[in-house]
DNA sequence: GACCTCCTGGATAGATCAATCTAGTATTGT
DNA sequence: ACAATACTAGATTGATCTATCCAGGAGGTC
């Protein structure tokens, strides 16, 4: 068990990072079972071999798969220390690069999915739940560590995801990496005011309040 | 034709209303025309002699529906003259108590569908960004007459649009209206700051010029 | 009443769907 | 070497999908 996979990727692998990729692009219920076991040069026997709960199982596993993947995207822009206005700066940069790079097909991968299961299966909704959280809880973790009170950090790692995402939304909507440089501006500046940041200077009362909190 | 429709919905919009609801809670993939002809009672001889371009032709309209409602809805929040702020607090409130009430079923009737076909089809591609587009307008003009300068007034209706559609998104998935009220109170508050509303002093040059501008 | 257009009803076709099944080939442990 | 287990292969099944087709009802006009 557990082999060492040393040159190429499993055929466990490479179904579930096809499924992810589908699924992102596509959708769930738009992707169908035959166009993973192409894409992943594999076969029916060997998918269902893997994930004998077929087609939602897969869905569980790629949105998890997909989730890591994000949120060790995040770990990397927010990193231990780092500056969190900068941090947020390049991520949404980064954001706008890869959107535009991919013809505006991969952004998030979970939205898609997530909206389309939300209220059609809950432990595909509960799996995209998980992984949203996990992004939050990094961004909460380096707000409050750049001086937010706990409260506060949520509230800025919620309002930051949430313009992310309506951003990827606008953007492969309207394709145009417009909405995500604005959010990307909005949200610095928000982040640099709940850190305390000066920029203007009398919007600091909340910010200290908070630095007096976490010393 | 165009007849008066006096009592009961005709059949047509009877489809289209159906469509829009099944698409909005399930996506475009997940919904089959056998589905929509069972929930709004008529038959596949009516759908196909009404749509003949099929499910696809009846996707786009269902875009266009929603995105028609959706406008009017906001154009109910943010009347003639009123205050953005206050307008903007109502909005994401109402917002929370809909999908509330809704199960975390109903929120954007746009959104999945958009995720789900951004790549996929370019007609109903396109229907969500006119959907869209029509909504920021709307913001636009309201934001431009409160004071801000058309630019600005741009910007600041897609960070709105950004904060409730992934706001929406988290909330559907996570199953708490949280998220919501969260980026209502950051938009409240960006809107008012924009708009050159006190709080926060110093924060007001930017408005100012923006007032000077539109006088 | 005859005609015409608009709409309804639903059976059916043909494609595609998820999933199963059996037979086979590696790989592993002893 | 042998047996056991892990994985591959893909034809097949039955359900479900979108779309077509045509017979007929409803209502208006001459």
């Amino acid at each position: 068990m557990a082999q060492t996979e040393t040159k190429e990727q499993s055929t466990r692998t490479r179904i579930v990072e096809a499924s992810a990729e589908l699924f992102r692009r596509h959708g769930y219920a738009g992707t169908g079972v035959k166009a993973i076991v192409a894409s992943s040069t594999s076969t029916y026997g060997s998918l269902y071999h893997f994930f004998p709960g077929g087609k939602e199982e897969l869905g569980v596993v790629a949105l998890r798969s997909g989730g890591e993947t994000y949120r060790r995207l995040v770990e990397a822009f927010y990193t231990e220390g780092a500056d969190v206005v900068v941090a947020t700066n390049s991520f949404f940069e980064g954001a706008a690069i890869v959107v535009e790079m991919t013809g505006f097909a991969d952004a998030c991968p979970i939205a898609t999915v997530a909206l389309e299961v939300a209220d059609t299966s809950e432990p595909m909704r509960q799996a995209a739940a998980e992984a949203f959280e996990s992004w939050l809880a990094v961004l909460e973790k380096r707000f409050s560590e750049a001086g937010m009170d706990p409260a506060r950090a949520r509230e800025v790692a919620v309002e930051l995801f949430c313009a992310i995402e309506g951003a990827f939304l606008l953007s492969r909507t309207i394709r145009s990496t417009e909405p995500i440089k604005i959010a990307g501006r909005a949200c610095s500046a928000a982040v640099g005011a709940a850190v305390g940041r000066t920029q203007v200077a009398s919007r600091n009362r909340r910010a200290k309040r908070a630095r007096n909190v976490i010393p």
